[in-house]
DNA sequence: ATACTTAATGACTCACTGGTCATTAATGAG
DNA sequence: CTCATTAATGACCAGTGAGTCATTAAGTAT
């Protein structure tokens, strides 16, 4: 019988795996009480491997930040670039939808990883400023402006700070990031914060 | 001459100074990368001392955490019962400057060492619940209370959660732990809130 | 087939650190 | 002063895990 391989060479389709093990792992444990054998095991590699591809375990780290973010937040800037609803409408729907989801998504364990680990890789912490946090704040101080433009929204409005859609979304991502099993409904706190937002912008 | 004690024996202080100690250590690196001897020389004893009077570092980590955070919350909620303010003197006031206070205190810090470690440390996660988050919820909740008593705010006030207070201290915290250098007007963000609130409340 | 390149392995090293414990010396009592 | 007590020390141990590298073997070209 012909001995099948003990393994195949993949070099295209390693480092998404590992990366991917990586941020399992990450997930779970935390960058410092992750081991680069369970990162490699997860994966189906040996710990050698690991190395060839990520030259520390730090580099590991921020390749694994970078990957999960970026997609997210291009898909929501090119929704709010492209879509043909009112303000409001856009606001109660596809924001308020995103902003829901984003709680239980990879990106509240990204924010975990940056608060625990951020101190000490501020070029991450830059990185992640600039290719979400001001790309986000930006997209929606832009769709404010365009609901004044077209009249629903009043003027003044722009001094509202957009941080205020975030506030809760960022309460919801802690609150579950710590208490996973004190039930909190976090749905109903951003939509109350929606309302409370969307009244003071058109009254 | 006489030469001076090598050290002195203070059963007493030690193992408050050695928290303290921790606390600060803790804080700028983490739990998992803070050593024990830099704990021991920050509080200027020997590492052997430090395990005279915390078994384990996981002992000396649930000390300091409870040790910051129960002082403070004890002082809010005396503050609520004993004030004589309406309540919206009272929320605009000793309230808001409360909020204002805390993303730049201590207690900032104990956040991010939960968020961190958290999940592996149930019990302290349960501790830290009953004896902050729910004695403040309930306090803000009681206080709204007494304002509809009082006639100052509708009935209906009462479905708003408590949390929307929170949130906005919740962003401005997270917020100067990973961005510490972008600058965000916090203290205008949660008084932008609490003006919507108070509005939502009262009209 | 044969030779060659390199993806992949895994045993090994070495620095590091949580925790121990035999020893030292500060203190207080008689 | 002398001795008993125990606070405090610091050298040491054992486990661990990041990173290395000599070796193996999968794939490829000739």
């Amino acid at each position: 019988m012909p001995s099948q391989p003990k393994y195949q060479r993949r070099k295209e389709d390693r480092p998404q795996e590992i990366a991917d093990a990586a941020f399992e792992a990450f997930a779970e444990k935390g960058y410092a009480a992750t081991r680069i054998d369970d990162v490699a095991s997860r994966a189906g590699v040996s710990k050698g491997l690991t190395y060839l591809y990520y030259k520390t375990k730090e580099d590991l780290f921020k390749a694994v930040i970078k990957n999960v973010v970026v997609r997210r937040v291009d898909a929501l800037i090119g929704d709010v670039e492209s879509t043909e609803l009112s303000s409001e409408e856009f606001i109660r729907g596809p924001l308020l939808d995103f902003m829901k989801k984003v709680p239980g998504s990879p990106v509240a364990i990204v924010i975990r990883l940056l608060i625990a680990e951020g101190p000490r890789h501020p070029d991450l912490v830059n990185y992640y400023y600039d290719n979400v946090v001001a790309r986000g704040l930006k997209a929606i101080r832009q769709f404010v402006e365009r609901g004044v433009q077209r009249g629903e929204f009043r003027r003044e409005a722009l001094d509202h700070q957009p941080h205020l859609f975030l506030a809760p979304m960022m309460l919801s991502i802690i609150w579950r990031l710590i208490f996973t099993e004190k039930p909190l409904d976090t749905d109903q706190l951003m939509e109350s914060q929606v309302n409370m937002l969307l009244t003071q912008l058109k009254a």
